[in-house]
RNA sequence: GGGCCCGUGGCCUAGUCUGGAUAAGGCACCGUCCUUCUAAGUCGGUGAUCGUGGGUUCGAAUCCCACCGGGCCCGCCA
């Protein structure tokens, strides 16, 4: 069985063999929907003053023959390959055969962290703060994928001024000792704004702070009581997303365990002072760590934190917000050249979800949650599966809408470019046609439905495919490259788009190629090709977090 | 002021890393197809100075420079 690669390094080769200075960016997959692989042969000609009639027949004698070749044509100055649909179908049935997976090489031991979310804990969670979340889930179950070993982490703020003026928000305005996380956040909103205003609450703020890093239990407990039920809130939101996280670490257990010191014990040499606080210099700025008064401050707990990751990973992976690309920067810095962490680490940013009406702030109230966002979904999904199937058990139709709902919100979230700034609009992430997550379901529910009928069909790898077949086992030929791309470049949103353009090939299979009617022959290879089909949607689903229906 | 990111039909995007063929989709709008496997679908139509101006190249949405517009950063906040 040959990849892509090996088909490309043949050919690659061949002609290298014919023309010694070809590069490699001259042999490529087409993207244009000539053929498979083509070969540009301007430089070629230009430098030889050879005609491409000439190229042409120099290439064709050297891979006319080759049995994975459909045809060899010459088309202005490129030379276009087309291999045979039948050697693409056999490689991917070969490896999906025996483990129901293509493909099925990866396997990677390496202990993988991968840290999103960790937003801090001062409300419910927005959907602002779920595309860290969600780039973050799809990236740890794109590296699982791989068979890396992989850890998902939260980072819990729960020693800086935010927490702190959201306890004394919930001290001073809030009348419960079981508050929701919505009264929580009414305090908070009522603390920040005293704390504008310039009241007392300025200085009741840094008191608490203070009691904090003391080890006062009062505070402590208080500050983690009202930090566990916006905790609670958000990944009770998140879980509706099936998205689960593995690690919690508390910054407060960083000072208290000691790590926070050490770290200024390890970081002697390189520390500077300013009036009683300390800083050191990266990058030409001066990055404080500590405070006059000695409180730690979030650079020098984030410093530990990755420590303690370096210590327990080989790989981390940080899903930040475009505003922490400096601080990560910092971060690096210090890992790397002061404290000789060797391990590998990467960080993913991506750009801030806006309102029609402008920024969300928490600490404004102006947020469109999750649960919010949820619900409407939901609802939405229910409206248009009742239209479409009023047969179904209303049980059955709450199941079609809130997998259609996850997979929704999830699919329009995750596939725009993550350093695209993103406006969010109600009608947009509510439209469950065109380029969505209900598409894609869609076409693999009647891919399921198709089978259902064949039950026990037998399949064959066959000939002879027309136009549609082609296109369609090419796409998912290319499954694995596609993969292979999206981890090299940390970039999830390619397997959303990948799912699109899989899903159109399908689409076009499907009204042109009838399967149940065919003769055997074509019924059988079809069989064949829809059974890939469904397997590839699946685990490139899975990867993005949606949840594939067999019916729908 | 300095740094990073974004700019593609009326609206939202893919393609940019690694230059290559008539710039690929969706939404909206107009028209088509349910007695063939689920119409959340299909087919056709209208609609693009790829922000602007230079440069490199046989060839630029893609690379380089400048400028314009939007976002983010430049705290003893996180």
């Amino acid at each position: 069985m040959l990849l892509f690669d090996d088909y490309w390094k043949k050919i690659f080769e061949s002609i290298r063999a014919v023309y010694p200075e070809v590069n490699e960016g001259d042999i490529a997959l087409d993207r244009s929907g000539h053929c498979d692989l083509t070969f540009r042969a301007f430089q070629v000609m230009k430098k030889r003053a050879l005609s491409p009639d000439a190229v042409y027949s120099q290439v064709k004698e050297v891979l006319g023959n080759e049995d994975f070749m459909e045809k060899i044509e010459s088309v202005g100055g490129y030379v276009n390959f087309t291999l045979k649909p039948s050697k693409l179908m056999e490689a991917i049935w070969k490896e999906m055969e025996g483990t129901s997976r293509y493909p099925d090489i990866f396997q990677d031991p390496e202990r993988v962290s991968v840290e999103h979310t960790s937003t801090n804990p001062t409300g419910p969670i927005h959907i602002g703060r779920i595309r860290n979340s969600i780039i973050g889930d799809s990236l740890a179950r794109l590296i699982d994928r791989y068979g890396y070993r992989v850890t998902t982490q939260y980072f819990i703020n729960d020693s800086g001024k935010q927490v702190a003026s959201l306890y004394a928000g919930y001290r001073k305005f809030v009348n419960s000792d079981n508050p929701t996380v919505y009264d929580l956040l009414e305090g908070y909103k009522k603390a920040n704004e005293e704390m504008e205003a310039g009241t007392d609450m300025n200085s009741d703020v840094e008191q608490i702070l203070r009691d904090y890093e003391k080890g006062e239990p009062e505070t402590i407990e208080g500050i983690k009581k009202a930090c566990t039920v916006v905790l609670d809130s958000i990944n009770a939101s998140l879980s509706r997303l099936g998205i689960h996280i593995d690690d919690y670490t508390w910054e407060s257990d960083l000072i208290r365990a000691g790590d926070v010191d050490r770290i200024m014990e390890d970081l002697e040499e390189d520390l500077e002072e300013e009036e009683g606080a300390r800083y050191i210099m990266s990058n030409g700025r001066k990055m404080f760590l500590t405070r006059k008064d000695g409180t730690s401050l979030y650079f020098l707990r984030d410093i530990a934190y990755h420590l303690y990751k370096f210590q327990n990973f080989d790989w981390l992976i940080d899903v930040l917000g475009e505003n922490h690309k400096e601080h990560a920067g910092h971060i690096e810095y210090v890992t790397k050249d002061l404290l000789s962490q060797e391990h590998r680490l990467d960080f993913v940013f991506y750009s801030y979800v806006s309102l029609e009406s402008g920024k969300m702030s928490t600490r404004k109230g102006q947020i469109v949650t999750l649960d919010e966002l949820y619900e409407r979904a939901v609802e939405e999904s229910l409206n248009v599966v009742k239209v479409k199937r009023p047969e179904l058990p209303e049980e059955k139709l709450n199941e079609i809408a809130q997998s259609v709902a996850v997979s929704a919100i999830r699919f329009h979230i995750l596939k725009l470019n993550a350093n695209k700034p993103m406006v969010f609009k109600w009608s947009e992430a509510l439209n469950l046609e065109g380029d969505s997550a209900p598409f894609v379901m869609y076409s693999y529910a009647r891919a399921s439905s198709i089978m259902r009928k064949l039950e026990g069909q037998s399949h064959s790898i066959g000939a002879d495919y027309n136009k549609e077949e082609g296109a369609l086992i090419r796409q998912l030929y290319l499954y694995p490259f596609v993969l292979t791309e999206s981890l090299k470049g940390l970039k999830p949103e390619n397997i959303a788009n990948y799912l699109l353009e899989l899903t159109r090939k399908f689409n076009d299979f499907y009204t042109n190629c009838p399967v149940i009617n065919a003769p055997q022959e074509e019924r059988e290879r079809r069989v064949l090709i829809i059974n890939a089909y469904r397997t590839i949607i699946k685990d490139a689903a899975n990867i993005v977090g949606m949840k594939i229906l067999e019916e729908m």
